[in-house]
DNA sequence: TTCGTTAGTGACGAAACGTCACACATTAAC
DNA sequence: GTTAATGTGTGACGTTTCGTCACTAACGAA
């Protein structure tokens, strides 16, 4: 007796991605600490137990929108990687699509810092967290991409007590910093009043960037027009899609 | 008829210090995503409706935890602060012993962490959300000091386009990435298998000091050296706390 | 048509949360 | 000492949410 094949593929991921973009919707217009199973159950046309045929729990659920969300981010990084400009300037750029997509998908950007909780991934299927590890193994590859070419170029070189790998991951590092602490989505604290997440992401940048002779080292204030222009290149779309919702970049108040 | 006061603040305030320690032990035990107020309530000699009358709810809970937590951390931060050595090795100590904080103690860092979340702050009282954004301010306090200590002897230059507080949040962003995605308690995915966290906040941390042209910009292995000296006479109960527990700071693999 | 397998369902029990009606303690007044 | 009034402490209970599982429906092969 052959055991027969009766769901596809395709439809098997087509109802996943229904789900998860309905619990997204859901995230976005209650908050992610009002996301329950039951709701999201009430919104979807399948039952409890068909969801819970995708996901082991409720933040397997989460993981496997940040897995998700990732996947929108690595297409952002990608583009920037791929950018024809100088290498300093690519890296600057992928920082910046970072911040355009905390702003843009706030709830996306939620889940992935979430997700990132020993709550989530403790009660996780290994099947998405593998798959996270994988996401964000290519996330990395666009920025060794652009750290490669600068160290090809000359324009960029390793320090002698660094490799390439730890040179990616000291930009990495500063700008998931700088916009989990300022994107605003992690609810604001003390007195930031001041900092505007555009401009700090800009300066602590070229701060990593000069630390490591990273040439060109434009001046300022070219070196900001052409990244405004290079944005407005790169990611129209998004750029639109900010406008829409209210929240352009502000370049104006850097200096 | 005056109401009586029977319940002296001290007493108070005592028994809310037993139920914080209590979760403390238990998240470190059993994981804080195992953390309920039903187990809570078992291990400590007061009922319910007592636990509820310090706190409004398990989320309020949480956030008071992060709060003496973070009071924890600012007596590293202070001591760091303070310190006699010149600035830029202050600021490198400061941003170790977060580090050492973050590894000493891992379940209040995660406490830290996870009272970031609009999921805590969302449900918690004002009072304790507003004692978030005063010790945060305390904390910052240290990292000023240093900064306008440098600014003071001439050691560090402001850069034209930015203030104390931007620099100030450039070290805070850049530390907080490093250490949040490699301590190990946001549970690690992809390949950093050969990332090494002491290391790699070294690395991070002078190239920003670099950047900003913090002198004096000691030769490398002297600066590691001075800084594992300076460890030693800053935090030495906390060195030894930590080879207790089986994790040093590890100088060896820098180079 | 029948049988075996797979997909889908939603009622249900367990677990956790937070509340509240009540009990107990303390003080003030007489 | 008794009573009244208010502060403090309790844990059983109602509610919400989670995740399961016994059952039904749908489908394909024989």
């Amino acid at each position: 007796m052959t055991p027969p094949k009766l769901l596809d593929e395709a439809a098997l991921r087509q109802r996943e991605l229904h789900i998860i973009n309905s619990a997204v919707i859901l995230i976005e217009r209650y908050g992610i600490e009002n996301l329950t199973m039951d709701k999201l159950v009430s919104v979807v046309p399948f039952s409890k137990g068909t969801v819970y045929k995708h996901f082991i729990g409720k933040e397997d659920l989460l993981l496997a929108i940040s897995n998700h969300s990732i996947e929108v981010l690595g297409d952002l990084f990608y583009r920037a990687h791929q950018f024809g400009a100088c290498t300093r300037s690519r890296m600057l750029l992928l920082n910046f699509s970072y911040l355009i997509y905390a702003i843009l998908y706030p709830a996306l950007f939620q889940c992935v810092l979430c997700a990132k909780s020993p709550n989530v991934l403790g009660k996780s299927s290994s099947k998405n967290i593998h798959e996270a590890e994988s996401l964000e193994g290519k996330l990395m590859t666009s920025i060794h991409g652009i750290v490669e070419a600068g160290l090809a170029d000359g324009s960029l070189i390793l320090p002698s007590n660094m490799d390439v790998q730890q040179l990616c991951f000291s930009n990495w590092s500063m700008a998931y910093g700088t916009i989990t602490l300022l994107s605003g989505e992690v609810e604001q604290c003390s007195g930031r009043t001041n900092l505007i997440v555009e401009r700090e992401l800009f300066n602590v940048s070229n701060l990593l960037f000069d630390g490591l002779n990273w040439t060109p080292a434009d001046q300022l204030s070219n070196h900001c027009q052409q990244l405004k222009l290079a944005l407005a290149q790169l990611f129209p779309d998004e750029l639109a899609e900010m406008k829409v919702k209210g929240r352009e970049l502000n370049f104006d108040s850097f200096y």
